[in-house]
DNA sequence: GCGACAG
DNA sequence: ATCTTGTCGC
C-alpha cells in the first residue's frame, strides 16, 4: 500500500485555518489534494460483495445538525453498522462549536473538525466498534478543487471514506437536468459522472427504483468508486444510505431536544 | 460582470 | 442547513 501515512498530522496541523480565509482555504485543498491516492478505475469489472464485506465489515455515517438557536453549535451523529447485515452497532450524538462559517466549496472547513472528534472519540470509548469505513454527508473528489469534506475526514482520520451528497455541486460542466435525462434513458441505475477531463469524478446513483432524484457518490479517501457504489447501493433501503440517514435523525433530535 | 454554489 | 401541509404510493 503506498498511502502515506503521516497524512493526518499533515492536515491536522491546520488548526490555524480557523482564522484563515478563503485564499489561504483554497491552498490548503490543493496540498491536501496531493496526499489522495487516485487509482485508475475500470468501471465495467465486477464487484465481488462477499470480498467488499470483509474489507469493510462495519460501515459508519456521519451527519451534523446546526443548532437552531447559535449558530456556531452543532449537534454529530455517528452511526455504525455491520456492512452485510446493515445491523446498527453504535449510535452516538455529539454537541460541537463549529469553528468557521460555511462557504460553498468550504463545507469540510466547518464540518469536518466535529465529525472527526466523534470518530476518534469512538476509538477510545468503544474501539470494537471502530469501522474500516465512513459514509460522509458531501461529496469527496467530486469537488470544485478536488477536494470535498468526505476527503477532508478520510486524509486526517487516515480512513477510506465515501461522499454521499443529496444534490450537485456543478463542477467541470456537470448539469443536473443532463445527468437526470441520461440516467433515465439509459434505463440504469446508477451513472459514472465524467469531467470535461474525462476524469470519472464520481456517480449519479438512484438508490432504488422508486427513487426519481440521485444521489451523488464519490471517493473520499483510499477506497474505489465501484467499491464505494456498491456500498451505498446495498446500504440504501431508501434514497440516502441507511448509516447516513440514521445519523441525520439522531442529531436532528439532539438539535429538537437542546433547543427548548 | 453574472450566475451557481455539498451542508 | 432551515421555513412548511397535504397528499400520493409502496
Amino acid at each position: 500500500m503506498s498511502w502515506n501515512q503521516d497524512s493526518a498530522q499533515k492536515v491536522d496541523s491546520g488548526s490555524k485555518w480557523i482564522s484563515a480565509g478563503v485564499e489561504e482555504w483554497m491552498a490548503l485543498q490543493e496540498t491536501w489534494k496531493r496526499h489522495l491516492v487516485l487509482e485508475p478505475e475500470d468501471l465495467s469489472l465486477t464487484v465481488d460483495m462477499e470480498r467488499l464485506f470483509e474489507a469493510f465489515p462495519l460501515i459508519g455515517g456521519l451527519d451534523i445538525t446546526p443548532d437552531k438557536k447559535r449558530d456556531n453549535i452543532a449537534y454529530v451523529g455517528l452511526v455504525i453498522m455491520s456492512s452485510k447485515s446493515l445491523e446498527v452497532k453504535y449510535c452516538q450524538t455529539h454537541r460541537a462549536t463549529l469553528q468557521t462559517p460555511y462557504v460553498p466549496g468550504f463545507l469540510g472547513f466547518r464540518e469536518a473538525p466535529a465529525l472527526i472528534n466523534a470518530v476518534e472519540s469512538l476509538k477510545k470509548e468503544k474501539s470494537d466498534c471502530f469501522p474500516q469505513v465512513l459514509l460522509v454527508d458531501g461529496n469527496g473528489i467530486l469537488h470544485p478543487r478536488g477536494f470535498g469534506s468526505a476527503c477532508q475526514v478520510g486524509l486526517s482520520l487516515n480512513l477510506p471514506t465515501i461522499g454521499v451528497a443529496k444534490s450537485l455541486l456543478n463542477v467541470d460542466g456537470l448539469n443536473i437536468s443532463q445527468i437526470k435525462e441520461q440516467i433515465c434513458q439509459q434505463g440504469k441505475r446508477w451513472m459514472p459522472l465524467f469531467g470535461s477531463s474525462k476524469n470519472v469524478l464520481g456517480a449519479a446513483l438512484l438508490s432504488n427504483e422508486y427513487v426519481k432524484r440521485p444521489i451523488f457518490v464519490s471517493i473520499g479517501y483510499r477506497i474505489k468508486l465501484l467499491e464505494a457504489i456498491n456500498l451505498v447501493f446495498h446500504t440504501c433501503r431508501y434514497r440516502i444510505p441507511e448509516p447516513i440517514r440514521i445519523a441525520d435523525q439522531i442529531s436532528r433530535q439532539a438539535s429538537n431536544r437542546n433547543f427548548c
